[in-house]
RNA sequence: GCGGGUGUAGCUCAGUGGUAGAGCGUCACGUUGCCAACGUGAAUGUCGAGGGUUCGAGUCCCUUCACCCGCUCCA
């Protein structure tokens, strides 16, 4: 029974071996955290990308009782002005300043390691401890202290004075005590950026800096006014964007992972705050469904709803929709579905028109119900517009692919194809392959207009090469749901071997039915 | 940034100072004819890079680079 890392390791192999993903420039050296998606890895990122669009933008499930709204789509640039990432909150907080203890060589995040400074006349004690914040330190810091440290200070009783600083702000004069092995060794913060720089136009100066987008939706934020201006959406209704993404992450793991760049699959859904708890459970259970749907087992799915102290200051309510992958023993987050309150538009509100408000639209129920009451039209006040509240369900395609790689990869050792990758049909790359038994006795002519029929239609291949089992088999790595094999019996009556993936049935049909077959078993999803 | 590990064919690896190899995969030809069959043949190497020691380095020494794992981080 191989084990979860060995079975990782195998799906990294197939993955590979078979052209779904290598590493980046891997002929120079490679470069950590970035990949490339080879000819069927390409095919299936693609499968996902499309129907996530299809399934959300397209033709979304209908709304909470029967509710229709309406979908769209943006493509937005990589690089914005810098001040959405000032707007966002992103360049005051999307770097950490870390500190180092040179002694245990422990690394800590600079505002989660506290130092406080315990004095009482002549005698004065430094204890650190890791805390999330003052009260926390305070507390942890009373538990930390030694006897002896309480008895110079004469606790209890005896006052003494206290202060408490997080490593990043420490005065020049204080011990730089580490939390772990409480020697005075930790280094001066130092900054880890996690949005890519870069410039825009020839000078590199400080008036040109950029940044790679860290996430897709503030550009979706950005055109919430164009896209009410250009389209007839109402509230409530939601903007969708597919595209890259870049964190410059510190230390990328786990495949393709935690990659530095990566795609989003991003829903930015616009409504009213009274409205705003039901489609925040409308979305999160319409993309737990699409998971389950597309083949992921439930027991591997695991949504997980965040406790208050885990939320974003401005969010009401995530959900993270977590998979267990084979590489850890706690499931990892594919996709977040964050109730983000009217944090965002208020911010670029406030940061692009210097008013909080900006964004904020025209209450239209309110209006008719008004105009109704007062028996003509009403003039609009201030209470008649309100900034809408978003919800966001935040999906991570490289993420979705690696599960579905993962969740599809399959062993069986009684099969003469062992390895084989069981991706739903949908997204599947290969949909269907086309054999002559042999590539003879006329047999390829037979196969060759099946083939061309088919791939009209559907991504199929043709292959007369090797034995039938290798040709099989081949399939079963590229997790091809269904061969149509042409043999001898083909000349008599006219029927074909269908040769199903998962369990290696054959039934034959009539030659002239393999697109007609192939495509209801697909619309099946078997 | 710290510690550990690994770098030889597309993949898995052998090669312990003396001609760069095997298996698998790939390709060609033949044979077989429904589950990685068999035979013959072929292609594929800056042995991660640079320097040193040596008559001679994949092998020993130094430096360096890259990747992996752990710590750290994951907004």
């Amino acid at each position: 029974m191989p084990t979860q890392t060995e079975i990782m390791e195998r799906i990294v192999a197939l993955c590979r071996r078979r052209g779904f993903i290598f590493g980046s420039s891997e002929i120079y050296g490679g470069i950590g955290g970035f990949w490339d998606y080879g000819p069927l890895g390409c095919e299936l990122k693609k499968n996902i990308k499309d129907v996530w669009w299809e399934d959300m933008v397209r033709n979304p499930p209908p709304g909470p009782g029967g509710r229709e709204f309406q979908m769209v789509g943006v493509d937005c640039s990589i690089i914005m002005n810098p001040n959405v990432w000032v707007a966002s909150g992103h360049v005051g907080g999307f770097s950490d300043p870390m500190v180092d203890c040179t002694e245990c060589k422990k690394r800590f995040r600079a505002d989660k390691a506290w130092v406080a400074r315990l004095a009482q006349d002549s005698v004065v004690v430094f204890v650190a401890v890791e805390a999330e914040s003052r009260e926390e330190a305070v507390q942890a810091t009373m538990q930390a202290l030694t006897a002896r440290q309480k008895k110079d200070l004469g606790m209890p009783g005896k006052t003494f004075t206290e202060e408490y600083v997080a490593a990043g702000a420490l005065p020049s004069h204080w011990k730089r005590i580490c939390p772990a092995c409480q020697s005075d060794a930790l280094t001066s913060p130092r900054s880890f950026n996690l949005m890519f720089e870069t410039f825009v136009g020839a000078l590199q100066d400080a008036a040109s800096k950029a940044y790679l987008r860290p996430e897709t939706a503030q550009g979706i934020f950005a055109n919430f006014r164009n896209v009410m201006d250009s389209t007839r959406v109402k509230i409530p209704f939601g903007i969708a964007q597919v595209g890259k993404a870049f964190r410059n992450e510190i230390n990328p793991r786990n495949y393709t992972f935690r990659s530095r760049e990566f795609e989003q699959m991003e829903i930015e859904f616009f409504c009213h705050p009274g409205e705003s708890r039901m489609w925040y459970e409308y979305w999160r259970d319409v993309r737990i469904n699409w998971y389950t749907q597309l083949g992921i087992k439930s027991d591997k799915l695991r949504p997980r709803e965040q406790g208050k102290e885990e939320l974003a200051h401005y969010s009401c309510g995530t959900t993270d929709i977590e998979y267990l992958f084979p590489f850890s023993e706690e499931p990892q987050e594919l996709e977040g579905v964050a109730h983000r309150g009217d944090f965002d538009l208020k911010a670029h509100g406030k940061h692009a028109k210097g008013d909080e408000n900006a964004f904020a639209v025209v209450d239209d129920d309110k209006q008719s119900r008004d105009r109704q009451g007062a028996g003509g039209a009403a003039e609009k006040t201030p209470a008649d517009r309100y900034v809408p509240h978003v919800i966001e369900p935040s999906a991570g395609a490289d993420r979705f692919t690696l599960a579905v790689l993962c969740e599809a990869y399959s062993f069986d050792e009684s099969r003469a194809s062992p390895e084989f990758m069981k991706f739903h049909p949908r997204l599947a790359p290969i949909k269907a392959a086309v054999f002559p038994l042999v590539a003879k006795d006329g047999l390829p002519e037979i196969a060759e207009p099946i083939f061309r029929e088919i791939k009209k239609h559907y991504p199929c291949q043709y292959d007369a090469k090797q034995s039938i089992g290798k040709r099989y088999a081949r399939m079963d790595e590229a997790g091809t749901p269904f061969c149509f094999t042409i043999d001898g019996q083909t000349k008599v009556d006219g029927t074909v071997t269908v040769r199903s993936r998962d369990d290696a049935s054959q039934v034959r049909i009539d030659k002239s039915r393999c697109l007609e077959y192939l495509r209801e078993r697909l619309r099946l999803g078997v």
